[in-house]
DNA sequence: GTTGAAAGGTGCACGGG
DNA sequence: CCCGTGCACCTTTCAAC
């Protein structure tokens, strides 16, 4: 396994990457000042520390059908273990990402669906909540209306 | 405007640019039975008409010293605009993305913090709300304890 | 960290369906 | 409209330093 520091330089590189992933090599050793090979190896090493986990398209889920995004808390029965909350959530293409959380709720479900219908049935989903033995005694749906990106989405953090 | 609509083909190579970004358009080409010019136009058109609107790089951010996210609840006072929430949370580093929403609360704040002790500072400045009139009445924070990605992450959606 | 050369990807004009 | 081809150019990759 290579060092696991991240300098100056490597901050700057996965700042660049992740404003535009598709950035080639030689342009971020550009604006780094290093070479492509340099820059090449650098980037590889982030990615086997794990630093950088991938590269995703940033997408329009409206223009792709999917205009309805939603929130849904969930409240478990006592004895719950916070592993059977994602159990019980796997298999649901509507899932974008699930939360456990500390505090009320225990968990937090963010769906993407097509409409209001659609997240009706997404919820009835979920409430059953069937698999690893997490039982869902409580949800409470909040619809997304409008949704900014901050800083720390675009980069801008170090 | 090139034409709008989105064929399976483009689907397609949507979900591979989502599961990785950094994909050349002739491996997507050699995937999707197309060449590498005709590939690259398709995914020129989806950029613009904005079906795809940017790459970025998917981090670990415990790595990169952000080892805790939370969400904070918002209720804010009647009269205030769903426009104004964006405008008090403008120039918060730590602000992953923020959500209005239909329902109680208004508001749902995505922050990544170093520790309790910044996300105290943090939600502190959220509380305070100063700009566009947004008066925030009531405040609720949820720690994040675990995260998991969902199909809709990863392109499975379609 | 750099350089350099081979392999492969990109960008564009052209022609065919 | 959308596809493929061919070619010049640029990037990536890897060895050697």
């Amino acid at each position: 396994m290579p060092r696991l520091e991240i300098d100056a330089i490597d901050q700057r590189i996965v700042a660049l990457l992740t404003a535009d992933a598709r950035r080639s090599a030689s342009e971020i050793g550009r604006l780094v000042s290093l070479s492509p090979a340099a820059t090449k190896r650098r980037i590889d090493r982030l990615e086997e520390v794990g630093v950088i986990k991938g590269y995703t398209a940033v997408l329009d889920h409206a223009k792709l059908g999917h205009a309805l995004e939603a929130f849904t808390e969930l409240r478990f029965a006592p004895g719950t273990q916070v592993d059977d909350i994602d159990r019980a959530l796997v298999d649901l293409p509507e899932l974008v990402e699930s939360f456990t959380l500390a505090g009320d709720p225990d968990a937090l479900v963010r769906v993407r669906v097509d409409d209001v219908d659609h997240l009706k049935r997404v919820i009835d989903r979920v409430r059953r909540g069937r698999r690893g033995g997490a039982k869902i005694i409580g949800t409470k749906t909040l619809i997304v209306l409008g949704r900014t990106a901050g800083p720390g989405e675009r980069g801008e953090t170090g």
